[in-house]
DNA sequence: TTTGTTATTCGTCTTTCGACGATTAACGAA
DNA sequence: TTCGTTAATCGTCGAAAGACGAATAACAAA
């Protein structure tokens, strides 16, 4: 309780095309997180507290996963009292799709599927 | 010089779908790493060393990136003495552009580009 | 055989991640 | 106001990532 915490990753717009993608990537790069995603994919809207149950981790371990995700944009929540309803935002993984599309453009080029 | 290191990831075939793309992501969670996919993009196939002079780092940091995507999957380096020549094998990103696939379709069913 | 060229491994260090329990916050309901 | 419910934060700890220089490996060429 003495500074500030300061936990940002650094503005958006100060950041490289790399970094754009591999800061997206980071968010995915972790199972629970990938299975978060999938859940918010199947039941189609936002989700309470069952998250927590779902990916079987403590609820503070995730929800530092969903802090993450939606820090990265991944995900958005709203709240509803008591309880807090997420729900995906595809577009934020528009950078990260668009360099698969890239390499997979590639792929076919050089006739390797 | 003492021991074995098994630096091992886990076998692919005891992967769940969510540590499979998990696994890649974190692959492209840096951006050294991310640059050098896109220089191997660029400039079609194979390159030496000078991979270390466009992105910047140390040649053993270098290296080490070079080994985790070989590790992953993502690139392919065949020796040509006295150096070795990289490219690229889009195929192994699949898992995850199916991944994100998915996600940009239920952005279309739910009318949110 | 010695020399030169490039890639990799090793050892070390600092920073970040991931997990947890405990605590705190933010209200609606009673 | 007090109570109950759910989320988020804090503090801690071990594990892993990331960076570097130094050392090593693996040959082709001289």
């Amino acid at each position: 309780m003495s500074a500030v915490k300061l936990r940002r990753e650094r503005p958006a717009s100060t950041q490289s095309p790399q970094e754009k993608i591999a800061q997206i990537a980071k968010a995915l790069a972790h199972p629970a997180r990938v299975q978060i995603l999938q859940t918010l994919l199947r039941r189609k809207t936002c989700i309470g507290c069952d998250i927590v149950e779902e990916i079987g981790l403590a609820a503070s371990t995730t929800s530092e996963h969903l802090r993450i995700l939606k820090e990265a944009g991944l995900i958005i929540g709203e709240i509803e009292r008591p309880r807090v309803c997420y729900s995906l935002n595809p577009a934020a993984l528009k950078p990260l799709a668009a360099f698969l599309g890239q390499a997979a453009a590639s792929a076919i080029r050089n006739r390797q599927v």
